[in-house]
RNA sequence: GGGGGGAUUCCAGAGCGGUCAAAUGGGGCAGACUGUAAAUCUGUUGGCUACGCCUUCGGAGGUUCGAAUCCUCCUCCCCCCA
């Protein structure tokens, strides 16, 4: 059996455990749990690495619960957040709660006739029943404001912050999260037989609120694990682009975009990455960050960690089409390459650009650069940078170098019959379609 | 309640009657180099029918030939003393 902790360790990941969870985790097949936010209904790659940790858990034969937060996505944790937070509406919260469980079922094995099987569970069905009184007669009872006000999460938000500033504060319903959170552990205790909680490093307070109540109110003993929160060696946040969050739903985050976002990993991030996100054993990891050292402009770290990230999460032939598409945006993407390119197989690859129509007969008429790209189209903002950008050279029109403000174009000029094909820069694609 | 300071272009922050579409830095975009990286260097960064015109310096008025700059009122923010 692998033990869970050491492999948390050297692919550092671990950040904090309780005392006594790893006795725990030997002496026998334990269950865990990992609470998903419902704030979006997708999950996006911040939550990937939450994922993986519960897919190791039962990779090393525990059984993993994942919690989707029904009833805590109604309250907002303050973990983390400098200001009180807008509730969801039970209708969108629905939706999310929906779109989150199909990520989940699609990463870990909830399905087949293991001991180990994982669990999902939704906090909404055990607290939607809780009447106010008894809540705060059962379980606030156990926890004194004294305990609940020491947490981190909570002193940001109170008094003064370090440059003397009032701290914005926080409300009731906020303060009493980490009661609600921590009433779940102890009914998964009860219930599901569940003694680990397991989150990121943020998590704490929330968790040992959980173990807390269970050694107060059941006279148990349950643990706590956290992993690092993710950061990028240049100090960006991890998982954001240009563009906003990186997400699991190919709707919100093509598989293209999705495997570019990994692929473009600076090389620090990238063995620190590679380790996190994937299966790779340790030896075949090591050998790939020495075959990168050796050779770095090939970055076989990157494309690997791509590869595995975009199969896991989408599909064998999502990766292909992506890397696909990769080649013929990026490498020979000469114009016949894609003038050949069959139907499907175009659509695939330009699919997540931006896309901008216009009225044949405009096109027929011949209509001037500016017009077509600034005017009739958004693809830039104003004429002006549109100049600008075409003066720096930095405008290709169906893979060729454009520098004439006064050109005109005509039906002559689309490729596939019904598109032009626009490039800023390297690698910022738009596509205008006639209609 | 009393006293003081402030609100400037994406952000920070100069400007304090004409030479201001507004210094400088950050960020963005593009170019060179390269590995679709990092670092670096260069250009650019309100709009347009572009050697000119229009809209911008919290909001509304006013003084002036001329205002981001002066005056009045309003809104919001911050600091100090109670």
């Amino acid at each position: 059996m692998i033990d869970f902790i050491e492999e948390l360790k050297w692919r550092g990941i671990f950040h904090d455990i309780m005392p006594g969870t790893d006795e725990q985790l030997e002496k026998e097949m334990t269950a865990a749990y990992i609470g998903f936010d419902p704030t979006s209904d997708s999950l996006h790659i911040g939550s990937l690495s939450q994922m993986i940790t519960l897919k190791r858990f039962q990779l090393a034969g525990h059984k993993p619960v994942a919690l989707v937060g029904g009833a805590t996505g109604m309250i907002g944790d303050p973990s983390g957040k400098s200001q009180e937070r807008n509730l969801l509406t039970t209708e969108i919260l629905n939706k999310n709660l929906a779109g989150i469980r199909k990520q989940l079922e699609h990463f870990i094995d909830f399905e087949s006739d293991i001991p180990n099987k994982a669990e999902m569970v939704n906090n909404y069905d055990w607290m939607s029943e809780f009447s106010f009184l008894e809540f705060i007669r059962d379980v606030g009872k156990h926890i004194s404001v004294n305990y609940m006000m020491a947490k981190d999460s909570v002193k940001k938000r109170m008094g003064k912050l370090d440059d003397g500033q009032d701290a914005s504060g926080l409300s009731f319903t906020e303060f009493s999260y980490q009661l609600v959170q921590g009433y779940d552990f102890l009914h998964l205790y009860q219930n599901n037989a569940c003694k680990l909680q397991m989150g990121g490093s943020d998590q704490w307070g929330n968790i040992t609120t959980g173990t807390e109540l269970i050694r107060r109110k059941a006279g148990g003993k349950a643990y706590a694990l956290t992993t690092k929160l993710i950061t990028k060696s240049d100090g960006g946040k991890f998982g954001k682009t240009e563009k906003g969050n990186v997400w699991l739903d190919p709707e919100k985050t093509s598989p293209y975009e999705f495997y570019q976002f990994w692929l473009n990993t600076s090389d620090e991030d990238a063995e620190q990455f590679i380790k996190i996100f994937t299966f790779l054993t340790q030896q075949e990891i090591e050998s790939l960050i020495e075959e990168h050292q050796q050779a770095p402009h090939n970055r076989r770290l990157q494309k690997r960690l791509a590869k595995e990230v975009t199969v896991m999460t989408h599909s064998q032939k999502a990766y292909d089409t992506a890397v696909d598409a990769s080649e013929i945006l990026f490498k020979n993407g000469s114009i016949d390459r894609i003038e050949t390119l069959d139907n499907s197989t175009f659509m695939a690859v330009f699919n997540g650009v931006p896309k901008f129509e216009i009225e044949k007969n405009e096109l027929e008429k011949g209509i001037s650069i500016l017009d077509l790209l600034a005017e009739k189209t958004k693809v830039f903002a104003s004429k002006g940078e549109l100049r600008r950008l075409m003066k720096d050279n930095g405008l290709s029109i169906n893979q060729e170098k454009e520098k004439n403000v006064e050109r005109v174009f005509t039906s002559s000029d689309l490729i596939k019959e019904k598109y032009i094909l626009i490039r800023q820069g390297k690698k910022k694609y738009s596509l205008i379609e006639i209609v």
